[in-house]
DNA sequence: CACATTAGTTAGCATAGCTAACTATATTTT
DNA sequence: AAAATATAGTTAGCTATGCTAACTAATGTG
């Protein structure tokens, strides 16, 4: 995990692009912030039995429907021979099905089985509740910021990629 | 990666410790945010050479000085074995110095060299530029709430764990 | 001095990422 | 239609990160 790094150098203005100078260092402790919130909540997952990548990979099925191996791999922006053993690993869990596309037999349909839905709503369920646990003790407006905050970034990521 | 997972099922009051409804839903979109945030920056940290755990590490030595192996381990929340072939893999790339305790032989201390030093401003730079020159496309007023919000997670983790 | 505790290491396992090289199927070109 | 090319996944083999169990070495403690 990152280290705290409250205090980043002070960014000199002349030498870089942004208009305004705090910007760096809003980005930086949003940035310290984003990993503190994860390393907290990430410990839950553990219970589920299943690993990151393919808690991840089950969570774009279960969400998004069915996929091949090469949009799951997109998807989570991974290379084909990765997300080929992330697969295997699910299926033998059982946690996905994995059918022959009649149209073309290179590819591959994957599903999530019922079985997959439960865990990952299960583990979601965890992570969540227990987040939730931690922001209520916050008092009504800091929640409201935040949840102010949470839909600009989300209106950022749209616009990134 | 997570999928986005947009729509959390409707938080039943009567069967949850939570006094507000909206802490839930709160507590998801603000889970996705973080993961969306992180899989976009750490990206740019392959630019170091280095893994994710190594400059962890680093960072933790960089900004909070010399510390023994079990001392980072704690620090990282990471068993000793794991934190040992990290500072291996560290010491390798002459990114830290190691030395003997004095006064009891079987501790190690461990400090980052000014190579180490070097390499993790560099890359946190790198990270923290990559954010700012995504938020540089938000309104002062949105830069402003960005900022609020930080701060209230900030104080909530110190009271967290 | 004998015993227990503490700090780190070693061995061995699993997950997760990569590239390079392969197989099998589709598509395109000649 | 045959040959060449492109696409979908797999296999093999490397590195890095996590773990537990079992070990060595040093320190404390009775």
């Amino acid at each position: 995990m990152m280290a705290d790094e409250k205090s980043a150098p002070k960014p000199d203005p002349s030498s870089h692009p942004d208009s305004r100078p705090d910007v760096l260092a809003i980005a930086d402790r949003l940035h310290s912030a984003a990993i503190h919130l994860l390393r907290r909540v990430r410990k839950q997952d553990v219970a589920t039995g299943e690993g990151p990548a393919r808690l991840s990979a089950l969570s774009v099925l279960v969400f998004g429907g069915a996929k091949t191996l090469g949009e799951l791999a997109a998807a989570e922006q991974v290379k084909p021979p990765t997300m080929s053993r992330i697969v295997a690993g699910l299926a033998r869990s059982r946690l996905i099905q994995i059918t022959a596309d009649p149209r073309d037999a290179r590819r591959m349909r994957i599903v999530a089985t019922s079985k997959g839905v439960r865990l990952l709503q299960q583990g979601r369920q965890r992570r969540i509740a227990y987040l939730a646990s931690h922001l209520d003790r916050l008092t009504p407006e800091e929640l409201a910021k935040l949840g102010e905050a949470v839909e600009i970034l989300k209106k950022l990521f749209e616009a990134w990629l």
